[in-house]
RNA sequence: GCCGAAGUGGCGGAAUUGGUAGACGCGCACGGUUGAGGGCCGUGUGGGGCAACCCGUGCCGGUUCGAGUCCGGCCUUCGGCACCA
């Protein structure tokens, strides 16, 4: 069982940050009561930006100031009454923690997992650092949202995409994960099948492979695109009179921020590099052309383009005037190149290329054309994803440092494992000025060459701290392990995790990047599994109404729609915020928090407390012992099914009915004393997982000795299920037309001769003939007149 | 545009397998307790109608003795991806 660590952040942490845990601990104290004993640990993911922003704008140490929130979240996770094992907390910011960061980097390098490439990233001019793919939200910085742009930098780089397959294939076993969650992870992978071609250029003497989905269209391949990043560019452009004026162009595309470039409604920009290539289906010269529509990092960062049969190509086509050629023709009408306006897009029939004259839009005809270019030898099969490679560096201080360093004579070497860990220095300058304060620190600066020991450099960058969070459930098993990253054998009793909850904004991110370590991991033979958490539960986010936009939205401090639990539980206890924090709503959807209605559980905490008191006052005998008894039991068998499927909210209806039953026994002196604590104490055992401190203090009063939280949960008797009387239903023809009252066990023709003796049954029916009657024991009889067609 | 989820009282939401729609709670109304307020307790509360009854789970149609639930088509909202070749 495992909640997702959180990042102690400066602010406090609002009723909204408390779903996520009061869920966790109401599963945990239930699995102890069921007799499991899972491991329950917690700890800090505590690295990363905030820390370093606090110290620039209040002059406080990023450690300091993570070490007193870490006390305060502390506090407050005490307050709502969590337990957690704190004998195995981690924190990622100690370099007892980070030093594994590094020895995972440096084992990754070795296997070539770990790279250092020149590519364009994203930048964030306010947090001043590189972000991953995944940190870009609708080409926004995903935490301050400022507008990312590109820049081409020296960064490093973890080889996710050779485990792209994987992540994909493996979602088949992962049963235990929502839907939802896959599907996110499955778009952002974004396999496509499809082929690189190769493309001559005959005045250069270079080959220009693209990649296409579409090779059958290859006949209609009537020009190339590059992005105007791609390297071949410089060359391409040699004795092109515009050549500056391109360049210049090129330069402004560069600068483009992303969010800009892949608008929708942007009207395509290119530029004619003069240069030509042969279409190897139809040897025809075609020309080259560079456009912003072509990204960089997607495929090869070129394409071959189909104006009959792409829109974008069509688009791009009309507006710079160049040739459409059709390859599939549709069957129902007739068009032309020339007044073509939508692109054909799967159907029509192949014309004009001869082998394949006839063929059908489809996938055989796809798989024949990849045969036959493989045949060719000017293309091959591929598989080409969406996901690029995930790059970790950080061009700030509150991170692990990347472990390496740069000698002028022998290049680019890693620190060797006995050095480890390469300690992020204290004494650091937090001027705000731009840039790391590592490249300012001399001391921290200045290495030995690990190969010829004279003077080298060592890396500024730190990792992204997401790959701190990719592997740390691990060890909660070692936390305090100085010999190796987490003890295997440990690692194989007690992963992969069971049952792991966190939010839902962690789709992509966190869980993408600890499902690729994991796999890492399992392939360095650390560890037999190779997912990390065989059941996900993604809890809903807590909405609430904002002044400030005028909208419900989610609780956060930035809208100024928070809700403190300090008071809350100041003033009405920490099991009100519990018991209506679960009762909200679906645990899985995102639900409104209500301050109206907090008083509903306060009250229903409150009747509990009353009835404590009253049980002395029962008779000795009572008529309803037995009516209370059934309920009992089905209040035990209603919450144990609903707590196995997470069901918290319909778990508290259930104790509130259990509740409501026992004081009207109280209240009308219907049941006896024994019948009513035994219901009682049932009732306390039911709602401890929700309500700890009330449940575990009043059990105590009951004098019971062995504490609540390490009583067995109670268990149900079938037979005790039924109701002695039923209602049943009566219809005619689908309507409802009376209930009557029978004894349960009543055979079917006892209750349709009770029927047919309603007063009520008899007035509707007016005479006429029954041509059918339905019976479903013990719930409703159907009487139906007119026959059935 | 593609993929996914969801639409039920004034509100949050219940409803095993197709079988009493609205559990539980909030709010509201009335009554009790109280000097008063609050709190607490009780009763009522989907809509229409004096009533018998009629209508009701986003909309239209279908299957069925019977549909919130199954099938087909639409609408709306939310989420993910999106110039990805």
């Amino acid at each position: 069982m495992l909640v997702m660590f959180p990042y102690p952040s400066g602010d406090r942490l609002h009723v909204g940050h408390g779903r996520n845990y009061i869920m966790g601990d109401a599963l945990y104290r239930y699995q102890r009561m069921r007799g499991r004993r899972p491991l329950n640990p917690m700890g800090w993911d505590s690295f990363g930006l905030p820390a370093e922003n606090a110290a620039i704008e209040r002059q406080v140490h990023p450690s300091d100031w993570t070490q007193n929130n870490i006390a305060a979240m502390k506090e407050q996770f005490a307050s709502w009454g969590i337990l957690y094992d704190w004998s195995r907390e981690v924190s990622s910011c100690t370099p007892q923690y980070y030093r594994w960061n590094q020895w995972l980097f440096l084992r990754m390098l070795e296997k070539g997992l770990a790279y250092k490439r020149e590519a364009p990233v994203n930048w964030c001019p306010k947090c001043q650092t590189v972000l991953a793919n995944e940190q870009v939200v609708e080409g926004r910085c995903e935490r301050c949202r400022t507008e990312v742009v590109q820049k081409t930098l020296s960064q490093w780089f973890l080889r996710i995409t050779d485990y792209a397959e994987r992540l994909l294939g493996n979602f088949e076993r992962l049963d235990g994960w929502p839907e939802r969650v896959k599907v996110m992870q499955r778009n952002w992978i974004g396999r496509s099948e499809g082929a690189e071609l190769d493309f001559e250029l005959p005045d250069h003497g270079e080959t220009l492979t693209v990649f296409t989905t579409r090779p059958d269209t290859i006949h209609g391949a009537t020009f190339m695109v590059l992005a105007p990043e791609h390297p071949l560019v410089p060359r391409l452009l040699e004795g092109n009179p515009a050549r500056e004026e391109i360049e210049g162009w090129i330069e402004k595309v560069r600068n483009t921020p992303r969010i800009q470039r892949e608008a929708e409604e942007r009207r395509k920009e290119g530029r004619d590099t003069g240069a030509a290539a042969l279409n190897p289906a139809t040897g025809e010269r075609i020309p080259i052309w560079l456009a912003d529509y072509v990204l960089p990092d997607y495929g090869t960062g070129s394409i071959m383009a189909v104006p009959a049969h792409d829109a974008r190509d069509l688009e791009f086509a009309r507006q710079e005037g160049l040739a459409v050629r059709l390859v599939y023709h549709p069957e129902d009408e007739e068009v032309t190149a020339e007044t073509l306006i939508e692109p054909v897009l799967h159907h029509g029939v192949i014309r004009d290329a001869p082998p394949f004259d006839g063929a059908k839009d489809g996938p055989e005809t796809l798989a024949r054309f990849i045969d036959w270019v493989e045949e060719e030898g000017w293309g091959r099969r591929k598989v080409t994803y969406r996901l690029r490679d995930w790059l970790i560096s950080r061009q700030r201080y509150w991170g692990t440092p990347i472990p390496v360093v740069y000698c002028d004579a022998c290049g680019i070497l890693p620190v060797p494992e006995s050095e480890l860990p390469v300690a992020l220095p204290y004494d650091v300058e937090f001027s705000g000025r731009r840039g790391n304060p590592l490249e300012r620190h001399e001391e921290f600066l200045q290495a030995t060459c690990p190969e010829c020991g004279g003077p080298a450099r060592r890396e500024t960058d730190t990792m992204d701290t997401f790959v701190d969070s990719s592997w740390y459930f691990l060890r909660y098993l070692s936390a305090r392990d100085e010999e190796r990253i987490f003890d295997s054998q440990l690692a194989a009793a007690w992963c992969p995790v069971d049952q792991y909850i966190g939010g839902i904004e962690h789709a992509i991110l966190h869980l993408l990047y600890a499902r690729f370590v994991t796999m890492v991991l399992h392939d360095f033979g650390l560890i037999e599994f190779e997912e990390p958490f065989s059941n996900l539960f993604n809890q809903g986010m807590i909405t609430a109404f904002s002044e400030e936009s005028g909208r419900i939205e989610k609780m956060s401090k930035s809208r100024g729609n928070t809700v403190s639990p300090d008071r809350l539980i100041d003033q009405m206890g920490a099991d009100t915020e519990r018991v209506y924090t679960l009762f909200l709503g679906p645990p899985e959807e995102e639900v409104e928090w209500n301050q109206e209605a907090v008083s509903g559980a306060y009250r229903f905490l409150n009747r509990v407390w009353r009835a404590a008191g009253k049980l002395e006052e029962a008779p000795p005998t009572g008529p309803a012992d037995d009516e209370l008894e059934r309920l009992r039991n089905v209040a035990v068998e209603r919450v144990t099914r609903d707590m196995e499927k997470f069901k918290f909210n319909t778990v508290v209806a259930a104790l509130m009915e259990l509740m409501n039953a026992l004081g009207k026994a109280l209240e009308e002196s219907t049941a006896s004393k024994l019948a009513c604590e035994q219901t009682f104490d049932t009732l306390l055992q039911l709602m401890h997982p929700f309500a700890p401190h009330l449940t575990e203090e009043l059990w105590e009063a009951r004098g019971h000795v062995e504490s609540l939280l390490d009583s067995s949960w109670p268990e149900y008797d079938e037979a005790k299920l039924a109701a002695a009387r039923v209602t049943i239903v009566v219809q005619i023809d689908g309507k409802l037309r009376d209930r009557l009252d029978v004894a349960a066990e009543a055979a079917e023709n006892e209750v349709v001769a009770a029927v047919m003796a309603s007063p009520k049954v008899d007035q509707h029916l007016a005479g006429r003939e029954v041509a059918k009657t339905i019976v479903v024991p013990g719930r409703l009889v159907n009487l139906v007149t007119r026959a059935s067609s």
